[in-house]
DNA sequence: AATCTTATCAACCGCAAATGG
DNA sequence: CCCATTTGCGGTTGATAAGAT
């Protein structure tokens, strides 16, 4: 990256070349960009370097300002608090960092995007870091919380339909004895799936870490953590192997999910 | 102490949307 | 409505600091 010095560029229709200044900014730059927005206000970018006497661009500006000059920017580390809105909006939106940043009050889209790619990005990719991944689950979990209410009152409803059904075999088992056994063969064999096949080979398909096997064990009777912990990482990990894949056929995916953790 | 690796973050770029003449 | 310009966004880069070997 070449910083220090200056570059070529056209204004207006090409017939002025102008040099812009590039690089970090100086103390005096910073304080004739704070100057021009005192007296003029954010906006009108291009005219900084003309009114000001700034040699650098719009959007040289603009971003420092924005980014660094503002002052209801909000200095320091991110908070726990806020870690935990950026992880929640994030799961919800995908990497719309200027989104998310109007949810936290003094913190810039590129401060969240920079945050999070450092803090969570590479860290989801490594298998060994168990707390971490624990928190996302966590707080994915969260997030899902309503609809996995609701999803527990439709199974609770499934629930009590199966035992209506089972309360009519078994009337049925006490008038023929033959009659329960071909009912209970039949039953075994359309029980449905803990996660059903197409979601489970949509997991295959889209999580190089989940395995078929894996795929499988959502579906056995394996502990539930266990189940859980392949899913959220599996999930999670959609983000490296498939950047393209849209946000709503992500949220799409957890909503299907996330009931069965 | 020197070197290598990793984390952080400011600032760039290209692109698309918005705006204005 | 069209076109040029401006603004905003998300991805990426690279300098530097901090930590590990």
């Amino acid at each position: 990256m070449y910083w220090g010095g200056v570059m070529t560029g056209h204004m207006g229709r090409g017939f002025t070349e102008e040099l812009w200044r590039k690089g970090p900014w100086t103390a005096e730059e910073d304080r004739l960009l704070i100057e021009y927005v005192r007296l003029h206000g954010e906006g009108r970018w291009n005219s900084v370097s003309r009114l000001a006497g700034l040699k650098r661009n719009g959007k040289s500006c603009r971003l420092r300002w924005v980014n660094y000059l503002r002052p209801d920017l909000k200095r320091g580390q991110i908070t726990p608090q806020e870690e935990s809105i950026i992880l929640e909006l994030h799961a919800r939106w995908g990497n719309r960092w200027s989104t998310i940043a109007r949810s936290l009050p003094g913190r810039t889209d590129n401060e969240i995007k920079n945050y999070w790619r450092t803090h969570f990005k590479k860290k989801a990719k490594s298998p060994s870091d168990a707390a971490e991944k624990a928190r996302n689950r966590l707080l994915r979990k969260q997030q899902f919380h309503q609809q996995q209410q609701q999803q527990q009152q439709q199974l609770l409803q499934q629930q009590q339909m199966q035992q209506q059904q089972q309360q009519q075999q078994q009337m049925q088992f006490n008038l023929d004895l033959k009659g329960i056994m071909a009912l209970l063969e039949e039953n075994n064999s359309q029980r449905v799936p803990y996660i059903s096949q197409a979601i489970r080979q949509d997991m295959v398909n889209m999580c190089p870490n989940t395995t078929e096997e894996q795929g499988y064990l959502y579906s056995s009777a394996v502990p539930e953590a266990s189940a859980e912990e392949i899913l959220w990482d599996g999930l999670w990990n959609m983000d490296e192997a498939h950047g393209n894949l849209s946000v709503a056929n992500k949220a799409g995916l957890y909503n299907l999910v996330a009931p069965f953790c």
